[in-house]
RNA sequence: GGAGGGGUUCCCGAGCGGUCAAAGGGGACAGACUGUAAAUUUGUUGGCUCUGCCUUCGAAGGUUCGAAUCCUUCCCCCUCCA
């Protein structure tokens, strides 16, 4: 049995904050399972590592017996994304809610024990939530708070448009935690004033007040922006392995030990001995290779961890094509086919002024020998592998 | 309702009658190099029947030999005042 303050320190581990900590320490205290909100977003079914910093400190909170409740915003998607990047986001049906529901749940349960987490909907109470209703709750907070917001007040300040419905995004999200009745809400620190929202709202209807956790935000394969989806920058979970080992190989030597952090499920005693190998003259790509490899036994398994390193290792260190080259056939009419139309219709560049940039930049190459000339014509019948750059090949049939 | 500012190629952002497929940056892609799809470095970045042609600068008209650049109307965004 855990000290109670090796329980505290367990789970404040990797967070950013915790708001307020000595509630949580009271909460903790009376011996029965908390209850763990935190909200996921209905049109991003698919998720990625990133998303997996929350989930695995959800994980750890189950492990302590609390009840976790894995909220569905199917009601605030509908509400309007509040970054301000998709300015009209079509409105899902409830059918296509209730199939991104169950991507989640396969997703999810590969971290979270499925028979200790709660799945719950928000249009369950807010769909049922009349004007009047909806405005008393508005009426609870007042627009300079909303513009506290940082998200908001830089929109402000820098002419970006603010929709008032992006207003009641956080007072929607807020009551969430009336009607679960939540004892701690997690998120990211980017949720911080949602998550605050909250606490607010439970005193005025006169509930005792949530914990609000915050977690870092991961950073993306760029390592500037954060993962996300929309940016392109993220490994998916769902990701075959060779994407994700290739991806993670991707992220810079600098970057890989903040994924160390927060990914890793090595003590952190360990990954401190990696950074001195490093230090002492160890090559960072093996220390890369330890993290593809736990990630991908994670959420495949070891045999498709160790698949997908040797793939690596033969394709990039030694050059060799992969051994699931797609097949393409391409058709014509006449003898042959010029080179540049061949790369476009075989899917392998988008115009044919992009084949002819490949072409002139030295990246196209017919069974391993570089194409020179941007107006080789490949004659009809001809059966050859066509390698663009380093990551695109096909093994191409012209009819 | 009034006054003013603005909408440019994937993104940000110059251009303000010809030399504009449109500066610069970001991103992406390609080459080189390499202990990695890291770092570094060079280059490319609308389309096509490709060394020439075609379509782009919120939308539609107009002026002009010629418009992203000027005029008209419309749509959208922002700021200030009410």
């Amino acid at each position: 049995m855990m000290q109670s303050s090796d329980i505290l320190n367990e789970l404040e581990r990797g967070t950013e904050e915790i708001l307020v900590k000595s509630e949580l320490v009271e909460k903790l205290k009376k011996g029965r399972p908390l209850r763990i909100k935190v909200g996921f977003d209905p049109t991003a079914p698919d998720l990625h590592v990133g998303h997996t910093v929350i989930i695995n400190k959800m994980r750890q909170f189950q492990e302590l017996g609390h009840q976790v409740i894995f909220l569905i915003g199917d009601f605030t998607g509908r509400i309007g994304d509040p970054t301000g990047k998709s300015a009209t986001r079509p409105p899902l049906t409830e059918e296509q809610v209730n199939q991104n529901a169950t991507t989640y749940k396969e997703q999810v349960f590969k971290i979270l024990d499925p028979e200790k987490t709660e799945v719950a909907f928000n249009s369950t109470w807010m769909g049922k939530m009349s004007s009047a209703e909806m405005i008393q709750l508005a009426a609870k907070q007042t627009v300079a708070r909303m513009l506290e917001r940082d998200d908001f007040s830089k929109r402000y300040k820098s002419n970006q448009p603010i929709a008032i419905h992006e207003f009641l995004y956080p007072l929607v999200q807020g009551y969430d935690s009336v009607a679960l009745r939540a004892d701690v809400e997690m998120g990211g620190t980017d949720q911080k004033f949602n998550l605050l929202v909250g606490r607010e709202l439970q005193r005025m209807y006169g509930q005792e007040q949530q914990v609000v956790i915050t977690l870092p935000l991961l950073e993306g394969l760029d390592g500037v922006n954060k993962m996300s989806k929309s940016l392109g920058n993220y490994i998916g979970i769902t990701d075959a392995p060779n994407d994700m080992f290739g991806k993670i190989m991707s992220v810079s030597d600098e970057l890989m030990w903040r994924y160390f952090d927060l990914l890793s499920f090595r003590p952190l005693s360990e990954i401190n001995k990696l950074r001195q190998d490093v230090v002492n003259g160890f090559n960072p790509r093996d220390v890369k290779f330890l993290l593809a490899e736990e990630l991908i036994t994670r959420f495949h398994n070891k045999a498709a961890a160790a698949a997908a390193q040797e793939d690596f290792i033969t394709r990039f260190q030694k050059g060799a094509l992969p051994d699931d080259l797609p097949e393409v056939s391409v058709e014509t009419e006449s003898v042959g086919l010029p080179i540049a139309n061949l790369l476009k219709n075989a899917g392998l560049v988008d115009s044919t002024s992009e084949a002819f940039r490949m072409i002139q930049q030295g990246g196209v190459k017919i069974d391993g020998t570089k194409v020179e000339d941007r107006n080789l014509l490949i004659s009809k019948g001809t059966i050859a592998v066509i390698q663009v750059g380093k990551r695109k090949f096909a093994k191409v049939t012209v009819k």
